[in-house]
DNA sequence: TCGAAAGATAGAACACTGTTCGATGGGTGT
DNA sequence: ACACCCATCGAACAGTGTTCTATCTTTCGA
């Protein structure tokens, strides 16, 4: 629970000169662990955040990383809502609009923008809502624009986890790592897209009308385009379902 | 890529009908190999398939196990078209009726079941299609009702593509592992749900007013309502742009 | 029937991981 | 000056995926 108050929260050296450069011992912070952890793993990826790599990183031990974080799980929540408070400042201003769901699909792109920028986010983000308040935050904030929706709040309730989970969903699927030869900058994406087609293409289409029937969009296809597509038909959903409010008139 | 064959793939005795030869093979098989890791993952979760237990359990090494399957990626991309097999057989019968998104419906509502009973599918389904043949044989299966509306093919690419994200991506969510006193029995499930509200409901209700709002619906929630509700949402919408066809007509 | 080639298994070791423990440094307050 | 507690570090532990090499076992042609 939230009631105990941890010191480590606070250990941030006070500002000023940083001149003292003959330190025998490293001094962490929770912002620097934290911040470095993240950087890691934008940088190399999922596999490359390991509490050695980021004592190396820091300058110091990977023991002493124990002092901030009690594990990895808890290092890579705590990473996830790092950058979750962004996407919170990011959408402080989406709201207020005249169409509720238009700020419900300005703040979702904002979300999926992040987590295809961050594709490890996908696995951990809302996993723990002690240790990831501002993803508590994030889902008050879709909720607050589905509130102005005349629905039951079964339904907006559903409505608010569909949109979530649509979005992780999708983000998640698309940040699956390319088998290394995108990576190595080697084949371009267009190129290893393009080979993924004709590999559909070469299907027996007797078997497969439909890989066939969409070889050629999936082919020229773009991530954030498809994703929005998806989002459109789940809002057009709901906004149907809120035209269609029952009783009372 | 797939162009090599793999005599990997066939160790199993190919004779039909009739007369079966009595030759012992050896301990192991593809088939076994698999199907293990798949009991191994089912009755002890993700974290307990490793190459040891896994030869524990077949009776032998540990090393033995990569003469059929590369690294544990591959075995854990052939343990999801394991399953996915059976999905693919489950739904066989679903297809022809009078509308078309309620076969989409009952196929995808079979996906998620399968995916929920199995929350380490989640992570691995249709990451491979080389290596999983069944996730693309259902990929197909799905695109093949979506034919039947008046779409266009980048539009039943986006809706195919909806339609599966969704469903993982809710079913990942679903899968997330309660923190170890639910697994042990110790908590019933409702319990720690209920835990989980009553957390929410003790925040500021100025600032969270619409967790406040929806947490008696999450205190008492279905997880498969949950989906459907979501799901019933994206189809409405894709029923929605089906039914507004444009152009020439 | 024999022996060689291919199929299949296993033990030991390697590099690496998250994690724990005890010891020790260093700044702070008195 | 002293003690005190926060913070850091080195070393070790148990466990992981993976590789190498040696060894069984089956197959099959001469």
């Amino acid at each position: 629970m939230g009631h105990m108050v941890d010191k480590r929260a606070r250990p941030e050296r006070r500002g000023g000169g940083g001149a003292g450069a003959n330190r025998r011992r490293a001094a962490h912070s929770m912002e620097a662990v934290i911040s470095e952890a993240v950087a890691l793993l934008d940088e190399a990826g999922d596999s490359a955040l390991t509490f050695r790599a980021l004592a190396a990183r820091l300058g110091g031990g990977a023991a002493s990383i124990y002092w901030y974080v009690a594990s990895k799980d808890e290092l890579l929540d705590r990473a996830s809502d790092h950058v979750i408070a962004q996407v919170i400042t990011d959408t402080a201003g989406f709201h207020g609009s005249e169409d509720p769901i238009d700020d419900l699909r300005a703040i979702a792109v904002t979300l999926f923008d992040a987590i295809t920028d961050r594709p490890w986010l996908g696995a951990y983000f809302m996993r723990d809502t002690e240790v990831q308040p501002n993803a508590l935050a994030l889902y008050e904030r879709l909720g607050q624009q589905v509130l102005r929706l005349d629905l039951t709040p079964r339904q907006s309730f559903h409505a608010v986890s569909a949109v979530m989970g649509f979005v992780v969903g999708i983000a998640a699927d698309l940040g699956q790592k390319p088998p290394e030869e995108v990576v190595d900058g080697s084949v371009a994406r267009d190129e290893y897209i393009e080979r993924f087609a004709d590999q559909w293409r070469a299907l027996d289409p007797a078997e497969f009308p439909f890989v066939h029937h969409i070889a050629d969009e999936f082919a020229g296809h773009d991530d954030t385009e498809q994703f929005r597509a998806g989002l459109d038909l789940l809002l057009a959903g709901l906004r149907l379902q809120a035209g269609a409010r029952p009783g009372r008139g």
